[in-house]
DNA sequence: TTCATTTTTTAACCTAGGTTAACGATTACT
DNA sequence: AGTAATCGTTAACCTAGGTTAAAAAATGAA
């Protein structure tokens, strides 16, 4: 019983529109998302109203907010850029074949751990990188970036505004 | 076959001094440390010279570098700020417990989703947060924490100079 | 205690990026 | 095609935080 396996059996497949949410901040929500189809954007709406997106989801990504899985509320919200479909996996069918199942177990590990290496990853960016490197790398990792997601997204995503990275690639 | 367990069978104790690396930047190192005395500091050399911190280690905390064990280098450094005893646990030993044993497996998936959480939350502050709400939060969550950690350092962990530190403080 | 080292503060000046707003350029909808 | 909405650019101005340097305070070693 690996994770392909486990997403066969337990895990459900859903359409949702451009614009829908898949979940929204402060949702209860047990269930890892496995993207077959579209563009996501996982985001934070701060108190002052602005918009911060974690991470951009495309086809093979997978994704769930931990905080949520754990018992507590989603930390972000989860919205379709494009005609999406997604196979949605109760976490509760994933822990108890985790329980029982050795093979299970691993794969989740494996899910698990290339999750932390993203994270390291993206940490290290926003502690040490300027914008405008954070801009290159980004560029160099997916160079077709800007065919998926508009610059204001993109933006949101270094953590700068639209007109700041505007500035940056004119420059 | 818990973690615990584990890490009685599997691990080896060893004293650093002060001011002395674990490892460093670049190393291969495939071990997981538990801190069972001491303070340390996970550290980025930055390519202008610059040091970012990752984060604080105390007692009870545990720290590998995932890029490392995956067969990777040490993305950062790990350096002790007081005297300080570690718990050696050779990431192969848990790999081989996970494979065989589904206990172990399951308290690697805890581990792993402990870590997780707090990557995230590191994540959402970075890029969310201002710096002085950043100071805020970390004031809140360890009010004593300027009892172990120089203000320089704590500069460099919220991702500002210690003269922008020293200028919030003021305020 | 004394001397040396490190840490923290303060000041002056500079730069990256935020803010607001206006104006085209696209895109989406009817 | 025509209208509305969104997106990207540019400009003017502002602010948080970087840089450098010097002095004061704290810490550590002999």
């Amino acid at each position: 019983m690996n994770f392909n396996e486990l997403v066969k059996q337990f895990g459900t497949s859903q359409n949702y529109p451009k614009k829908s949410y898949v979940f929204s901040q402060g949702d209860e929500n047990k269930y890892i998302y496995l993207i077959t189809k579209g563009v996501l954007k996982a985001c934070y709406n701060a108190e002052d109203g602005k918009e911060y997106i974690k991470s951009f989801l495309f086809s093979g990504d997978n994704i769930a907010s931990t905080q949520a899985l754990n018992g507590g509320f989603c930390s972000f919200s989860l919205i379709c850029l494009k005609d999406t479909n997604l196979i949605k996996l109760p976490y509760q069918e994933v822990q108890q074949a985790a329980a029982k199942n050795l093979e299970a177990a691993n794969s989740i590990i494996e899910v698990l751990m290339s999750f932390a290496i993203k994270k390291e990853q993206r940490e290290f960016e926003l502690l040490c990188l300027s914008a405008d490197q954070r801009y290159q790398n980004l560029l160099t990792k997916s160079p077709d970036i800007s065919q998926h997601i508009t610059q204001n997204d993109i933006a949101r995503y270094l953590g700068i505004t639209p007109v700041a990275l505007s500035r940056i690639k004119h420059k």
